[in-house]
DNA sequence: GAGTGGTCTAGACCACAGA
DNA sequence: CTGTGGTCTAGACCACTCT
């Protein structure tokens, strides 16, 4: 054997793939049943049974239970979008982040927010400002409420050591989220922080998370269009 | 027995998860080993293994062989950023799609286009150009070239019926894409198609698709700010 | 060496679909 | 009724980590 073997799983799931990739099994084409790749490759049911419970997962095929296991259609593209501490992502490239502080301040919510926050009119949250700069340079301008019931001690935090996010990823479980991305132009305050033109388009991120019975935070986020970028990849 | 009987593994998947959200275990706190759960909830090791396997695969723990298995670090907020078949979109908001088609041709591939699609300097590629109405209102301008070996009858497609997108899906089965999204400001020429200002900031989404062999097509897809943006959702 | 996870088998019972 | 997938068991061997 020269080769490292790979498991017996894995080699049925790049058949399956190949044989989809090349278009060789079109879209709804039946793919063989679990005992026919038993036979096949000479593996067990429960082999063969995990090959095609992974590939269902990974979107690749349909199963129905009774019927069969199909090639999925494949009319879309999907891929993980990946929201992650901005610090980690910084020092991943290599380089340095630092946080300049603009705003920290206990507020009386407004009635949007209030209910956004899922609070009552005029209660207390936690208000905070901040720009997060790469090698010196501003990319992200990050204006946040937080639930004081969610991260009681959010307001302890020293944010040039430790980002919002990741206060609240430690002290607040992460349990639900959500998130929307547009285009828009940055506020006079907004282009002067993150020294830009306001006529320069941003991409700005508006997220709410929830953590078990409270939601914890409720983020704008607003990055520079030309120095900043979602990337993503998709491999079938 | 008055409830619908879930899986065991579900079972297990659920009460680990229900200590990780609730706070009780902590990242990197040790989770009960496969031999532990074995035996507190009386089954097999493969059932064991199969609720950790998941949960790892979802990302909320961490394994290593030989050492065990832990809470993992950041649950960092990741979820499915879907790219569709923009008329499957509209038409599952109850709109009407309708496109707009500006350009149809055959070119030479320039060099910097030519190493996009694998090709040589110079080859020809299709390319066209097209606006997407949503009830009437352009919402996406796409300029996109493809490979002609990726998709030989791509010209032929009546581009008011049958989207590029879906032409490829369907004809070029997808093996691999990968994307970038930044906020932009349109040409005089997509800002006149689209019918807004050039001062209003766009959503710009570059694509590339691979199929087999061939690098399928290259696309910019551009959306106005102020009437799209991308939504998604996260649940542990 | 003891404990952990990674894989695999050869059975089993069940629920469901389609002829 | 046959074939399909969904789940589960009780063993097994292996590779790895940690002490």
């Amino acid at each position: 054997m020269a080769k490292d073997e790979r498991p017996a799983y894995e080699q049925v799931k790049d058949w399956i793939r190949k044989h989809i990739a090349s278009g060789a099994w079109k879209p709804d084409d039946v793919v063989p049943s679990e005992a026919a790749l038993m036979e096949r490759f000479a593996i067990s049911r429960m082999t063969a049974h995990r090959a095609l419970r992974e590939l269902a997962a990974e979107g690749l095929v349909t199963r129905v239970q009774g019927s069969g296991t199909r090639v999925a259609q494949l009319h879309r593209i999907s891929s993980q979008l990946v929201i992650r501490d901005i610090h980690e992502e910084v020092a991943e490239r290599g380089h340095v982040h630092s946080t300049r502080v603009l705003r920290v301040a206990e507020e009386k919510a407004g009635p949007e927010l209030a209910e956004s926050l899922g609070l009552r009119r005029g209660a207390r949250v936690f208000h905070t400002v901040l720009v997060h700069l790469e090698n010196g340079v501003p990319i992200q301008y990050e204006d946040r409420y937080v639930n004081p019931q969610a991260a009681p001690t959010y307001m302890q935090t020293d944010f040039t050591r430790e980002s919002p996010t990741l206060h609240l990823l430690q002290h607040a479980p992460l349990t639900e989220a959500s998130y929307s991305i547009e285009a828009t132009l940055p506020t006079a305050e907004e282009a002067l922080a993150l020294g830009i033109e306001s006529s320069e388009p941003c991409l700005a991120m508006m997220r709410r998370t929830v953590s078990g019975a409270h939601v914890a935070s409720v983020a704008r986020q607003l990055y520079p269009g030309t120095r900043y970028s979602f990337n993503g990849q998709f491999q079938a």
